[in-house]
DNA sequence: GTCTATAAACTGATAGAC
DNA sequence: GTCTATCAGTTTATAGAC
């Protein structure tokens, strides 16, 4: 039954967490170490270099975004209820003070490997990809009207969000922007 | 005529340029001085340490913001183009292929000594109000009409801008993220 | 797979000469 | 104000025993 979570899962996790709250240049494999119970030495068998751990990262991300997505458009319902799902999933990250695992490394972009960029890169287009298509999905279905481009205001909703995950730790006491971002992206989805 | 620009003011040109692209954590005393000419142990006689380096840093970007801001509104004219040159303050940053300072502060903020984190926050509630004061008086005078709060409004366009920003340089292979803001925002000042 | 031990480089920071 | 010299601590990473 219990499935022991193995020590590179553990790792993966651990390091999310780090770059979440703190960055990516901002820890070190000792705190990684420290945080799962293991040397820092033995960090390097599962991830040869810190690069490496970056891109697992990104890639375990990356993946866990398209089984969601995939799982909300596989239960239904109606586009704008799709929609509020995938904000929730912001708002989630929220509620633990954490930012986006890919906005985080956003911010440090030019301090990565090339490689790492790209999948960057690949998250932020996915995301985009799909907010467009339910956009259009809606208004063909006739359950949105609207105002510029689905493209347009999809990749204003993502900046939004991650914008707003980012000031959201830093404004005082507590941040309302998600909320904002939300309310203003379905204004901008008027009823027909 | 030439005033011969001072060593703590290079610095913190510098300092501001690293941060900007890297982040604070990602960038040394050794990048600084490199980037100066002098040798890093200079640098502490200017700022003995990187934190007050960036509460340095952050203090004049405030100061920079409430001048240019205080100049926007001495220049007069209507509440949409003052709005519009808030906007291209990013703009400019966007085409330099940097993110805010403020933005990239508030990403590595859980690693800042608390003064700094402060200033993030008072830099961020700064522009919020001052984007709000703008849309109020735009409603006032019955330049705007408005769906939201002119406060919720304001909170949305600076996550966007931010977010905008720091997704820019990761978005292949040019971005219009702003563009894509700016246009959700006026279109949620709807004419009266 | 995890350990100890160690390397080589870098970190922010200090003391003191000039 | 800037330098040289140096510090103690940290960083990522490797070699090799268990």
């Amino acid at each position: 039954m219990s499935t022991v979570t193995g020590t590179a899962t553990q790792l993966l996790d651990a390091a999310q967490l780090l770059v979440q709250e703190r960055g990516f240049n901002a820890f070190s494999y000792k705190d990684l170490a420290s945080a799962v119970g293991i040397r820092t030495a033995s960090i390097h068998y599962h991830f040869q270099t810190k690069a490496d751990l970056g891109k697992a990262l990104m890639v375990r991300y990356l993946a866990q975004l398209e089984q969601t997505l995939g799982e909300i458009d596989r239960k239904g319902g109606k586009n704008r209820s799709k929609l509020k799902k995938f904000i929730g999933l912001y708002r989630a990250t929220e509620e633990r003070g954490a930012i986006c695992l890919c906005g985080s490394l956003a911010a440090d972009l030019k301090t990565l490997p090339e490689d790492l960029q790209s999948t960057v890169t690949a998250y932020l287009d996915e995301s985009e990809k799909w907010v467009t298509k339910k956009i259009r999905d809606g208004v063909r279905s006739g359950e949105f009207a609207l105002g510029g481009t689905a493209a347009s205001l999809a990749s204003t909703l993502v900046a939004g969000l991650q914008g707003g995950l980012i000031l959201a730790r830093a404004q005082s006491p507590c941040s309302t922007t998600l909320d904002n971002v939300e309310s203003a992206f379905f204004g901008a989805l008027k009823q027909p």
